[in-house]
DNA sequence: TAGTTAAGACTACAATTGTAATCATTATTT
DNA sequence: AAATAATGATTACAATTGTAGTCTTAACTA
């Protein structure tokens, strides 16, 4: 998959919203969070087109922009990069980070468990 | 805290194996795995110095090289940054990932029991 | 129809990064 | 003492990144 840069992330969210999307549709979606210069995105769009992480279909003047691969698909591979560069590989060591830490809730714990179940219904 | 590289990162592991720890010495440790140019490693020490990751103490003619943060510190702010990026920083999102994509050993899931065991004994 | 907009293309430009080579200086070896 | 080697400092240089500005062209407006 192609190599995005932290704030050509920012904008593949704002089109992962719902696609195709038009610059300006995804310009305004970005401004809800935050303000961003129009050309500022045009030009990480553009980018983003070279380097194939989305592509576009022309209507009339404008363009409308698709994204090359799933949120999920990214995220899970960023993810798996980042333990496999400060964890070995393993999960747990990071989770134990979160645990020790006072940052969970709760309900943050049900869901691990709720996952952890889940494994072990469909595996051993 | 400051900002790293990925690349600076190995460099960092390689100070982190053990410190102060002189430039010889970590070019050392890096070849153990990979083979890195002499200049490379000495430009990212440099570069590091600058950016107050790393300190030295002069010694003769060489430096002896120390961290200025924790490894802990560090792989533990990085992974609350990419949890705030990509999963509205929770956790269970990115355990979902794993747990799903069949990455996970017996012995992986048993760990994470571990923590929640733990979670729960020191919590409600 | 002439002027103004709006789209995207192209250009800009400094900071960071990866990857070294060269320079200056101090040890060390003949 | 002279030559050589080893250290860190400085310089190099292209690619990527963040952040826009300018240019070209098509479309809308007065």
């Amino acid at each position: 998959m192609t190599e995005i840069s932290k704030t050509e992330f920012e904008v593949l969210e704002a089109i992962w919203q719902g696609h195709p999307a038009s610059a300006q549709q995804i310009i305004e979606r970005l401004n809800d969070t935050k303000p961003w210069h129009e050309k500022t995105v045009k030009t990480l769009l553009n980018r983003m087109v070279k380097k194939d992480a989305i592509s576009f279909e022309k209507v009339q003047r404008s363009y409308f922009y698709s994204p090359l691969f799933a949120r999920d698909e990214y995220t899970f591979k960023e993810s798996k990069s980042l333990l496999e560069r400060m964890f070995s590989g393993r999960l747990s060591p990071l989770v134990s980070h979160f645990v020790k830490s006072d940052e969970l809730t709760k309900d943050d714990i049900n869901e691990l468990k709720d996952l952890i179940n889940q494994w072990e219904k469909d595996n051993g």
